[in-house]
DNA sequence: CTGAAAGCGCTTACAG
DNA sequence: CTGAAAGCGCTTACAG
């Protein structure tokens, strides 16, 4: 591999002049810059950026240190990430936590994994990267990162008991509102829930919502109509059974995710029921499958490319130390429309 | 952030001593060992991998070329890649093509892409990375990569025109025999194709290994039986429509992946056919949905997280010059039982 | 056994 | 306008 010196032999000039030419950092008689380019093109060079780096205390690298890759909405994430990174001239080193295994129904329990975050961190800050990126795979509040001084640091997919660090998570509770509400404004009032597993965020979070939205319209919520499920097929099979059984049946399930939606689609037809025609059903996440299944699921579409996006815009503000105004961003969901609910005439 | 100068002034060391004691590379006396790693603990330090890299040429990074994080295979055969390579003391450089959406049906138009693949080579060359994991979404054998001297390479789900680099794959054709060779056990004679796309490669190894075991069994395929789809939902509802209102009905289908398996569900269903007990049914990829569907699909289940880390290992073993003694490694697939073979007594 | 010094390939303050 | 030289933070061949 050819260095600045070779070029700068090559062409009869010095190091220095090399390096202002190939960096536009000071003008050169036109004589000149032809000489060292030709040089450029003949050998192939290409500046070596470990070099560079650690002259200029900067590697142009950003760490990404996910909870784990194959989790629903990472892969979308980083994909976000990944292009807003690269239109900024940043490269991406990605380190794996590997806890989808480890976190299935410990959905609290992530302070297990503290120091195994805080090793990921350790490296990327051996790395010298100029900012780190922690990306979810739940909604939840973070605490006890270690957080490395002069390296800036944002949260996608959660929140962090960290002031310094950006987030930027997606609205929960007002999007669990929202298809509660389209429940509602198709006239149902016995609207019971499937909910996720108890110990997550994003459960308690959805829950609200649903009550909220219950409340405002006036309609009663019987305490059996919250069934309470883990987030998996089973339970939502389960569960669904159960409400399939009472004597006062509802007429309308929001299942708190697509896979427990899809539950919910095999017991109603168990019991010889249609959907919409005898129960309405919606679900959360717009998983791909949530438009294959028969008749297609209304449904929640997160925002997770978007997540990825802002929050890649926003730590690469920090580095550059651009004033960031609104650290803690919000983004809203869509509701995709399936075939799904049936209008009550009222 | 402490440097090593500043740990050799606090022990009173020179910074070789500094150096040999962390690295464990000469003999100390236990007594200078000690001071050095007080001096360490006290200030926190830990050791500048750029500076380390630049001095060694050497710098622990793997680059990894997606052609699409979210591609259906990627993250698990990143899980995997991570996986080996953190064990082995490598970090991870991660470069996204973002092809996904560009190569939809036009499996074999890759080479249009070939200068943003080059580009992404070129940025890993840049960052000195001590070895490149191309990997693809397709299984296709790939031309026209410009590999970069001195960097060893793997291929990962695909295979290449490069003499010097390994590749890992699995077993397409020879799964697309077994699967069919099941429908075949189950004394179905009639067994109709749903094909993905023709231009792409998985579906004409697929329908050779389907040819094969026809042809072994003394089997009769009518061409019309052979149906060409895109890989997409609609045209497995489509191509499975045409197949059940022949004259004379296969018994069985094999349906190239599960997202048009799931088609075939749809249109079965619609003809007032029930699975299995009137239409046998595979399918291809073990998508997660496989399992989710009524009844759950038969389907095959591909080795993507092993391909990661074979690849990794392969790649590892030709960065330490290891003798690589097969580098062309292709993995057998599994058959997942579902609930959607009838066997048909004799 | 330990340390001074060269050097990895760049950038930039400084001198001519 | 151009270049010699210092220095980023390490490792290691070499000398004492």
């Amino acid at each position: 591999m050819a260095t600045m010196k070779d070029i700068a032999r090559l062409s009869g000039v010095s190091v220095a002049t090399v390096s202002y030419v190939l960096n536009k950092t000071r003008k050169m008689s036109s004589e000149v810059e032809e000489r060292v380019l030709r040089a450029v093109r003949q050998t192939n060079y290409c500046p070596n950026t470990i070099a560079k780096s650690l002259r200029m205390k900067k590697t142009n690298i950003v760490g990404v240190l996910v909870e784990d890759i194959r989790g629903m909405p990472v892969p979308e994430i980083v994909d976000g990430i990944s292009d807003f990174l690269e239109q900024s001239g940043y490269q991406m080193l990605l380190y794996n936590l590997r806890l989808l295994d480890k976190l299935l129904n410990q959905y609290d329990k992530l302070n297990k994994y503290i120091e195994d975050i805080n090793q990921g961190m350790r490296l990327m800050e051996n790395a010298c990267v100029d900012g780190i990126i922690y990306v979810a795979m739940h909604d939840r509040h973070i605490t006890g990162i270690r957080q490395p001084v002069n390296i800036p640091m944002a949260y996608a997919y959660a929140t962090a008991d960290n002031e310094e660090a950006c987030s930027v998570t997606y609205e929960n509770q007002r999007s669990a509102y929202g298809i509660t509400h389209k429940l509602i404004q198709a006239n149902h009032q016995r609207i019971a829930l499937v909910a996720g597993h108890p110990a997550s965020a994003d459960a308690r979070l959805r829950l609200e919502g649903y009550r909220a939205a219950m409340d405002d319209a006036g309609l009663y919520v019987p305490g059996e109509y919250i069934r309470w499920g883990d987030w998996g097929y089973e339970s939502g099979v389960e569960q669904c059974n159960v409400l399939m059984e009472m004597s006062v049946r509802p007429t309308a399930i929001f299942a708190m995710n697509d896979t427990m939606a899809t539950g919910c689609y095999r017991a109603i037809k168990n019991h010889g029921l249609g959907i919409p025609a005898d129960i309405s059903l919606v679900g959360f996440d717009n998983r791909e499958f949530a438009q294959l299944v028969n008749p297609p699921l209304t449904t929640v579409s997160l925002p997770n490319r978007q997540i990825g996006t802002r929050a890649a815009k926003l730590l690469v503000g920090s580095i550059h130390k651009r004033d960031v105004r609104t650290p803690n961003i919000v983004l809203p969901c869509s509701i995709i429309e399936g075939e799904s609910i049936r209008v009550i005439a009222k």
